[in-house]
DNA sequence: AACAGCAATGATATGATATATCAGCAAGAT
DNA sequence: ATCTTGCTGATATATCATATCATTGCTGTT
């Protein structure tokens, strides 16, 4: 990623976090940053790594967790549940409204593609569900694939 | 469950078993049992809880974790990887082939319901993952729901 | 500038989930 | 009967996550 381009999104990120009253302090700045660097999702543990190791502090996990936290409530990063890892949102510096996310993620090499599902494959899906009596609350999809360069 | 129901579902388990040249032992069997008459999913650890609380013996998390391993790879319980705990198959006893399970999980009680969506819309789910560039492997899916009971 | 209030972070402990490894045992094959 | 293979025991350790209380530091008010 080219820092022009990492910058307009951490500048869109700090909107974000003005609009919404959070503080986008330089702790939870330089994790997010580092979030939008990686090719793959990371454990809190590695962020926490990464994060010392690259800025020479010794941050603890706790904080780690509690900072990915507070991106995931602003929509800056997500969580793959599947994995127990963080992505940073790939979709930050776009202006369109936030979309529920879905990610396709790779069984090889762990690189992971944010996507849009078809408006009209996630009704179908609701559809379904509704008829077996549930009702969807967060149709956010994780599905195992394999990616192009690894297939 | 009626214990009828019971044993001819691990009757059909034991089938699966012998074709497959598992070994369906008393232990698999009783953890097996046990996920059967649970109504919801539960921890390798809670397991480990239920199946020495009940027979009085002491086995370690480490052999549950292998015979989960095991009931896994003869599909007879499934690990939602989401909440990284285990249910057993609601399809054992059918004589039908086994489809891609897909599971609805109520966020207020933890209840899971088993069903099998629509081939056209794993189809359609599939394309848009081939136009995004990478292949399906596993088309699991696990839904966030409110079950009909506690919404 | 001093202060109060609150949000962010530090520090420590502990719980929960999962895997690695080696040893011993049991069942079926020869 | 012995051998091979797969199952289980036992122990250690890695990995993921939360609880709790103390401290720091920003922000708005006076």
């Amino acid at each position: 990623m080219k820092e022009q381009q990492l910058n307009k999104i951490l500048g869109k990120a700090q909107d974000i976090c003005n609009h919404s009253g959070g503080r986008l302090t330089s702790k939870r700045k330089g994790i997010l940053e580092l979030m939008l660097l990686s090719n793959v999702p990371l454990s809190a543990y590695e962020v926490t790594d990464k994060y010392n190791k690259s800025t020479g502090s010794s941050m603890a996990a706790m904080s780690v967790y509690r900072i990915l936290d507070f991106l995931e409530t602003e929509q800056l990063v997500h969580k793959l549940s599947s994995t127990n890892k963080y992505v940073a949102c790939s979709h930050i510096a776009c202006s369109h409204t936030h979309e529920i996310p879905q990610f396709l993620i790779c069984g090889k090499c762990q690189s992971v593609k944010e996507i849009a599902i078809a408006k009209r494959i996630a009704d179908e899906l609701e559809q379904e569900v509704a008829n077996a009596g549930y009702k969807l609350v967060n149709s956010q999809l994780e599905l195992q694939c394999i990616c192009e360069k690894c297939s």
